[in-house]
DNA sequence: CGTGAGATTGAACCCAGTCAAGACTGGTGG
DNA sequence: CCACCAGTCTTGACTGGGTTCAATCTCACG
């Protein structure tokens, strides 16, 4: 993982030396192709994931069939990480993807080491910031700045100039909690203000920074 | 704390052995004023924090005056884990507290033993846990769905048949993503299907169990 | 009792959802 | 190479749930 991004953003921050050594070590690489089940929602908590390549999506169903996405993992990035014994979220390969597993009993077996409990925990947290920010997101914000705040946040994790939107429209709005049609709209304004840029379907420039920076608030 | 309900839930879960016997070993307890300010956003994360008695609320103001309820915290409950060297929340006394504080280099310092590096991680994955269904409410549920899951949640918390709301409207309202009128027709309207009854405005009784859960969902 | 903050209610408005049609895109096979 | 197709995205017209603004009510507390 590349670090050009500042270190105290969680979504980041590299995870810690010692949990990145264990997945090293009794890691075990897979592969999963686009649209692939990684695990499944209900299954039991059993392995502890890292992205190597590719993104991975996490997302809820619930009873009535409503679609709530809990967050986009990069190459880097660990998930996995949930409390309770069984999985609240499912977790799917957005694109190919290439995922270093280990068992959470391995990591339990290797906790004499202090300096891995520490990593689990620095890793919960980092997890838990991301869903606070999720939550603010949520819960006060209008579909405009909603669309302009993960548009902001994608461009903080990519240094290039022209940024790639691995998701599609329907993830991005189980994401922001909106229909479809709304986020489309929400593009298509911000484009038309020239605030950004869509040369491609899945791939966007910021043309004005202050302006989205002021809409992500 | 009472064990009256299922230990399964993220809210109501005591907090492990260890972490609570630093508590009171270490901690200090000190009472604050209803409406008191018991660390604000932005402040520097330095202690820990456990309800003994009173009901407190943590909460996150934008830039531009938007309010944001974290959540609610009853006699039991840990609070102030946070992420990050510095707090995204203020917390507040709802009612009048009695707070245990400790210093988390106190915390620190003891955690040699593992036990507590242990409980500071379930504490954090149990705060995990209920953000998480926080983002749920706020990304895929009406008004009604809202409004109803939040007294269904309440409920669960007191055994009692006649249930306390130590909060006002404007709070459930900051912390549902609602505003202050879309709530109280909720309520007006909860009451005049026969689901909820409230004899006093700070007090409710389920009548329909049925059906809140069935809108809760 | 009065008083005032908090809660309810009403009416008008508006943002986002819904439904439906059409356009674009990327992939496939002729 | 291009025509076709299916999936995805965009656009439009309409609807409706939730907000806004304003007036009234309630009740806890002096």
């Amino acid at each position: 993982m590349t670090l050009a991004y500042p270190l105290d953003d969680p979504r980041t921050a590299a995870p810690s030396q010692a949990l990145s050594d264990v997945l090293d070590r009794l890691g075990v690489r897979m592969n999963y192709a686009k649209d692939g089940e990684i695990y499944a929602q209900e299954e039991e908590v059993e392995f502890l994931y890292r992205v190597v390549d590719g993104v991975v999506r996490t997302m809820r169903l619930t009873c009535d069939g409503r679609r709530q996405v809990g967050d986009f993992y990069y190459a880097g990035d660990l998930f996995g990480l949930e409390p309770g014994p069984d999985h609240q979220f499912s977790a799917e390969a957005l694109t190919d993807c290439t995922i270093q597993v280990v068992r959470r009993s391995a990591v339990r077996a290797l906790a004499g080491d202090r300096e891995l409990d520490r990593a689990v925990l620095e890793a919960t947290r980092r997890e838990l910031q991301r869903v606070q920010e999720h939550v603010l997101l949520l819960g006060r914000k209008s579909a405009r700045e909603k669309v302009a705040g993960f548009l902001m946040s994608l461009a903080q994790h990519q240094s290039e100039d022209s940024i790639q939107l691995p998701m599609g429209r329907q993830d991005m709005a189980d994401y922001l909690g909106l229909t479809i049609e709304t986020v489309s709209r929400m593009l298509t304004q911000l484009q038309g203000e020239e605030i950004v840029e869509f040369p491609e379907l899945r791939r966007f420039r910021v043309t004005r920074w202050e302006a989205l920076e002021d809409l992500a608030a």
